[in-house]
DNA sequence: CGATCAAAAAGTGTATACCAATTCAACGAA
DNA sequence: TTCGTTGAATTGGTATACACTTTTTGATCG
């Protein structure tokens, strides 16, 4: 299209592509700064700040706020600042249990379904987390593995070929790394227990099981639930 | 600036009261079209219509519209003007599928959590809802039986005291009546089923036995997932 | 010194105007 | 018919203004 440029306002001429939209950029960006830790449970969110920090204006930055709201990240009242939401133990607890239900159900269907490249592609994945963590030992390899878990466990929710299901699962039930090891065991603890029950979940996958893959998902979310004995615990910082 | 109009325009936009936000006004009213199929699934959703037939401006108009995007009532594309959602009949079972999953879950939590009160309030509804079945008949009594059911599985939903549950069930597993109209069993047949599956939900309840209750919500919850046999209409998106 | 309360400051909620990017619809040509 | 082309319509985003509420500040009082 030889689109000729009428008039060319000479203003911002925004190197940023836009092929994404302002809203997802703030979205993303505010998302990522609380599951990686770098914003703290408690901390403000103020709409103008966020804005000049990333660099649009209000109206993105409150769309983006609101869906994190939404999906419980962010806690907004009305005419109250937002901050980002508090996780206890009990909600550690409700994450854990639901994505055991739903992601049970998902590597159920999954196996019925998923195909061969799919199941190729997992295999790959766990093979270079399990690299990684050989390689950089027990605490190096958590930023790493953290990203390709998190993708893991999504190439067997689409594969699931449940839209909602899939949606649910990656928007209304994270909990920030940050989180999740304050309430976890430590990494030594479970690190080797995951891979093996990877494997498992690949191998119930692999052989098409529907059963054996719930069980295995379950048996593998179920064990990374934070005990309940540590009820006594969970006022420790502020 | 003639900012001389108060509010409230012509219309005094029924019982709210004005403590409402103008998103939540705009929200709830797009909301309760959809679900009532006084618009239907393709019908265009217009900012600046919706903004003036409402009283807001476009600003709320288009955070509600965002909401009902991410819950999965509208069809938001970039550029593109909102459509309602189209819910195939796969849609439909999906929906149907993963609340039996979620509110079996519900039941068997709230079995052993819910309150006396609550206990009698389920019991009234579930009267009120049989008396305005003999009193007005198969047709009748639809749309005051719509709203009483919601609000019978909510009771449970919330009696489960699971946050993250219950914020699912209310906003991501919604299906327009008139959809789910068109692809159930016609009135005759599932009236009086539901109320016999209501009463022994209730009563599973009664009896704090989580596993009966689960497996009543669950049964309750397939009887309504409309047959497989017209399994394959293509669903096509692009 | 600490508690209380009212004013000032800060922040959100909404309206409005405006423009760019893109889609949508109507028209005309091959 | 079926294509492009083109102008109108619509959304995405910025900016500004202001009402309403919360939060902070600061003065006053016990």
């Amino acid at each position: 299209m030889g689109n000729d440029l009428k008039n060319e306002t000479s203003k911002d001429t925004s190197k940023d592509g836009g092929s994404t939209s302002a809203v997802e950029t703030a979205y993303h960006r505010i998302r990522h700064m609380i599951l990686t830790g770098e914003m703290r449970s408690g901390d403000k969110l103020l709409e103008n700040q966020l804005a000049t920090a990333i660099g649009v204006s209000r109206t993105p930055v409150r769309e983006a706020l609101n869906r994190l709201n939404a999906e419980g990240l962010v806690v907004l009242e009305r005419y109250r600042r937002g901050i980002v939401a508090d996780f206890s133990l009990n909600d550690a607890m409700e994450i854990f249990r639901l994505r055991a239900i739903l992601e049970g159900h998902a590597a159920s269907r999954a196996a019925t379904r998923i195909s061969d490249t799919d199941l190729l592609r997992l295999q790959e994945m766990e093979r270079v987390m399990e690299a990684q963590f050989e390689e950089l030992g027990w605490n190096e390899h958590l930023e790493g593995f953290d990203k390709l878990n998190s993708e893991f466990h999504a190439v067997i929710a689409a594969a699931a070929e449940s839209p909602r299901l899939e949606k649910i699962l990656a928007s209304s039930l994270e909990l920030p790394a940050s989180i999740f090891n304050r309430y976890s065991e430590p990494v030594e603890v479970r690190t080797r227990r995951t891979h093996a029950q990877h494997r498992e979940i690949l191998a119930a996958l692999k052989a098409h099981n529907p059963e054996w893959a719930q069980a295995a998902m379950n048996a593998h979310l179920f064990s990374l639930l934070p005990t309940a004995s540590g009820s006594l615990e969970h006022e420790e910082k502020s």
